[in-house]
DNA sequence: CGATCCCGCCACATT
DNA sequence: AATGTGGCGGGATCG
């Protein structure tokens, strides 16, 4: 029948006839090829076609054909023949397109089909026209039927063996859309790994071998940046409470989030990569699907994806952000619907009916193996950002190694295809980033702190602060000044990382909502088994110690070291603050996809294999804990402390990278020289903590307390200026070394590391005392190291130097009760906002957990950042503390023409920037 | 009138 | 500089 049908069609659209904007369209490409000649196959025509192997073969050059609906019309009854079919194949569509459109699809969703309708001849044309007006409708363009077209032209699981390769131009003509509208649809598909980029122009078709795994690993991510906030969203208001009063709370977790998209994409390459990718589609989508396996129902409205995206990215939401927002998510869901992954519903709030999509794609993964959530997942996940990786770093992977093939190609992506000769370098992995994941976190914290603020409750806390810091994502990444720089093309974002050591903090908290702690996530991760272990470390929990007065507090990561340590340093340290980025990245920068590609399909089978990747991957997967209800809280204390948590997630990260890179003591190096791979070791760490579920984190809680944490990084509270960073030191360095002016704005040369205080937030600040922890002295190192770059840090002047002996802090043990915790665990830190954490520092101070004060972050980069998030800010609570840029730094100039894009500076830049600046 | 979301300008990235 | 990508948002359509 179809193939009838298809013929039919193909008349009938033929007729591209329309015009109008067709013409348009055409500038661009394709339009109508139809139309114009078929042969022609517009411009790229040349490559067209044959040139892929096996694309499509449809696309036959000259018949090319189909085109387009556009052309409408279908005049005849072929038409309507089609309708019928139409109608018949998919229900949905039709109702929309009616007919005509679906025609189309059929026709290309066969691939074979070919072309026949390359006659759609124009003849039509002026019938059609006519014909056409009726059909006009923009459904037939809509991107969701053309995408399905565009599905039905691949197998859903092509052999291995086969790459298809797909030309834009081909399936652009083919479709008879604008290229631009391919765009839309592959950039989707890439987020999901359907497809890969292997070359200007061409993509690789991948299937669906790999979705589940890219799913996993989405899930992975998604639970652990969004868990809380989804939970959030769905249960505000007990969030809200929660979060306000306490301490953490799940929702803070947004902030962590981010890494996920790493992953992903392995784009983040490097700095301009970020910049549009940043954004891009491809992140949104990737994210848009963490949303829903994040989501306990599974239904996700597009007013909280629309507001959870924008809150990474940006800070405040304007309206026409949101507006803009909601359009891309659109779009997405549109492509998302047309396999199969979600369905339109509409959710009835209290407020009243809101758009929404509800994911009917698979959930649990099966890969996953073990444990609920997955450890297996995790490392998945990493695996697949990674899986571009590096090839060095291959290795492992196998499985992933399929992924590889697939991601490897969207990884590279741009870079990639044409040059293969440069494989990864350039994109960092994932695109995710570190700044993203930064951003995330702001915005989560933004979000969550809006929520709050609307809380009638909550406005009484005043959490601003964590949330402008947050909210810029930008800052983080300035934040990333450290000392970096090298990587930062590399996936490893340097930068970022280097700003994460206080995203770490933030990690943690990501975790801890898991469980607490996200100790335990990383210790335990029992789960992880993987080699890893070691990897888990990460994050370990910093505990901070507040001391009232003083402004500085000390971080004691108390990475579990102990296990790591081998493995070690890196991650705690390190991966935490990067971590978001990270996890997400590393992978993908090592791999950077470039270089299998697709070459090796293989893998697909593979991925399924848990087995293997497990081990790469570790475990991470804990994941859902984050997404745990939030339990009420225990008393934050408890919670707390296990402020470890932070890093887990680059556990994972590590994992996969499998460098068992154990630096400790690189980490701190590292980020000077080598970051890279650390670093990204530490983000997979990370995820991995965040993976594991509650029980690992019971686990890792335990062993948390017994680790030692490493006192990590004294903290200093910003006062003056800087409200919004904070400024750790690295406890291990000597403290001697360190000195910092009373004076405001002394210029420290001291490393350290700025965080915004997001990040911080994240953790928990402990002061507990009694904790005894063996600390690894090392990591801390790194992890100071890293961060350290001198900064010059103005604000700080206030602190007092007041330094804490590394050793001596310990974790509270934090551990205890980690699976309520989870929720808990962290978070607040973001919403806390420092305000509370002050105010409750006394009390806490006492007990186990001070929540110190949330610490701000800092702004260094704000200054620069400013240009960026310039809105930003939200004005919310404090502007001030947010745009203090200025004490930074100076804002960089950074590109502010573009203002109002984001794009303007891409989040490299922007760290480079920053960093610079704030070197200086 | 609000929800959708197509269309394509144009900036940015890559060649 | 040309061309590929893709952010973005106006404004058309749909319901």
């Amino acid at each position: 029948m179809e193939v009838s049908v298809l013929s039919l069609r193909d008349l009938a659209s033929g007729r591209p006839g329309r015009r109008g904007r067709a013409e348009a369209a055409q500038k661009e490409n394709i339009f109508d090829r139809s139309r114009m000649a078929p042969k022609t196959p517009i411009k790229n025509e040349p490559v067209d076609l044959s040139k892929q192997k096996g694309c499509t073969p449809e696309r036959n050059p000259i018949t090319p054909v189909k085109l387009v609906d556009r052309p409408q019309p279908d005049p005849w009854t072929p038409t309507a023949n089609l309708k019928m079919l139409v109608n018949a194949a998919s229900p949905d569509m039709r109702d929309r397109e009616k007919k005509k459109e679906l025609f189309r699809p059929i026709e290309n969703s066969d691939q074979s089909d070919t072309p026949d309708s390359l006659q759609y001849d124009i003849v039509e044309d002026s019938t059609v026209d006519e014909f056409e007006k009726r059909r006009p409708s923009r459904k037939q363009k809509s991107l969701g039927l053309l995408c399905q077209k565009f599905l039905a032209r691949y197998p859903s699981y092509p052999l291995s063996t086969e790459k298809t390769t797909i030309s834009l131009d081909e399936v652009a003509s083919i479709l008879g859309v604008e290229r631009r509208r391919i765009y839309d649809i592959v950039n989707v598909l890439e987020s999901l790994h359907l497809v890969s980029r292997v070359a200007k122009n061409q993509y690789c078709w991948h299937g669906r071998h790999n979705l589940s795994q890219t799913l996993k690993m989405l899930q992975e991510v998604g639970e652990l940046q969004y868990g809380e906030l989804m939970t959030f969203f769905q249960h505000k208001e007990q969030d809200l409470e929660y979060r306000l009063g306490e301490q953490r709370k799940e929702p803070v977790p947004d902030a962590q989030d981010s890494p996920l998209l790493d992953f992903t994409e392995p784009d983040c390459t490097s700095a301009s990569a970020n910049s549009r990718k940043d954004k891009s589609l491809r992140i949104m989508s990737q994210k848009f699907v963490m949303l829903f396996l994040a989501s306990k129902t599974k239904i996700v409205t597009l007013d909280t994806a629309a507001k959870i995206l924008i809150e990474e990215t940006q800070d405040t939401v304007d309206h026409s952000k949101f507006k803009t927002k909601v359009r891309r998510l659109y779009d997405i869901a549109n492509v998302l619907t047309s396999l199969a992954l979600i369905t339109k519903v509409h959710v009835t709030e209290e407020r009243g009916r809101k758009p929404a999509f509800k994911w009917i794609g698979p959930v649990d993964f099966p890969a996953k193996t073990d444990e609920p959530r997955g450890h297996s997942p995790s490392s998945d996940p990493l695996a697949g950002t990674q899986r571009g990786a590096c090839a060095h770093r291959q290795h492992k992977l196998t499985r992933h190694a399929s992924f590889n093939c697939t991601q490897p190609c969207e990884g590279t992506r741009r870079k990639v295809s044409s040059e293969p000769s440069s494989p990864h370098q350039e994109r960092p992995a994932c695109f995710v980033n570190s700044d993203e994941y930064c951003s995330k976190m702001i915005n989560l914290a933004a979000v969550c702190r809006q929520e709050i603020e609307e809380d009638p409750r909550n406005k009484a806390c005043p959490t601003e602060t964590i949330v402008n810091s947050a909210r810029n994502p930008s800052i983080t990444s300035p934040l990333s000044l450290l000392p970096v720089p090298g990587d930062s093309d590399f996936c490893v974002t340097p930068l970022p990382q280097a700003v994460f050591p206080v995203v770490q903090a933030d990690v943690p908290s990501l975790s801890l909502p898991n469980g607490i702690s996200s100790q335990a996530l990383h210790p335990s991760t029992p789960a992880v088994t993987k080699t890893e272990n070691e990897k888990p470390a990460l994050l370990p929990n910093q505990p901070f110690l507040c001391f009232p007065s003083s402004s500085l507090l000390m971080l004691c990561g108390s990475l579990q070291e102990n296990n790591f340590r081998e493995t070690l340093p890196t991650a705690g340290d390190v991966g935490n603050r990067s971590v978001e980025g990270q996890i997400a990245m590393p992978p993908a920068a090592c791999q950077k996809r470039s270089s299998h590609h697709c070459t090796t399909p293989s893998a697909p089978g593979e991925d399924e294999e848990p087995a293997s990747k497990k081990q790469n991957m570790e475990e991470s997967d804990v994941p859902l804990s984050l997404v745990v209800p939030k339990k009420p809280f225990e008393p934050p204390k408890a919670e707390t402390t296990p402020g470890s948590g932070c890093t887990s997630a680059e556990h994972l990260e590590d994992f996969h990278l499998d460098h068992p890179s154990p630096v400790a003591p690189e980490a701190a190096d590292k980020e000077s020289s080598k970051p890279v791979d650390s670093q990204k070791q530490e983000k997979c760490s990370q995820y991995k903590d965040l993976g594991e579920p509650s029980q690992g984190k019971e686990h890792i809680c335990k062993e948390n307390g017994s680790q030692p944490f490493l006192p990590q990084y004294l903290y200093v509270q910003p006062t003056a200026g800087l409200s919004n960073f904070n400024l750790l030191l690295p406890a291990n360095q000597a403290p001697g070394s360190i000195s910092l002016a009373a004076s405001p704005f002394p210029s420290v040369s001291v490393p350290c590391v700025m965080v915004p205080s997001a990040a911080l937030a994240s953790f928990p600040l402990v002061c507990s005392p009694a904790l005894p922890t063996p600390h690894s002295p090392l990591p801390d190192g790194s992890f100071s190291a890293a961060s350290s770059p001198s900064f010059s840090v103005p604000g700080l002047a206030s602190t007092t130097p007041v330094l804490i002996g590394t050793t001596a802090v310990l974790a509270p043990k934090v551990s205890p009760t980690p699976l309520g915790d989870p929720q808990q665990p962290a978070q607040p830190a973001l919403h806390l906002s420092p305000v509370l954490a002050r105010s409750c520092p006394a009390v806490k101070l006492d007990s186990p957990v001070c929540v110190g004060h949330p610490v701000t972050l800092l702004k260094l980069q704000q200054p620069s950042s400013a240009p960026l998030t310039p809105k930003s800010i939200r004005p919310a609570c404090h502007e001030a503390f947010f745009k203090t840029p200025g004490s930074l730094g100076d804002p960089v100039s950074w590109k502010k023409n573009e203002g109002n894009q984001t794009r303007n500076a891409s989040s490299v830049q922007r760290r480079l920037e920053i960093s610079t600046t704030s070197a200086d």
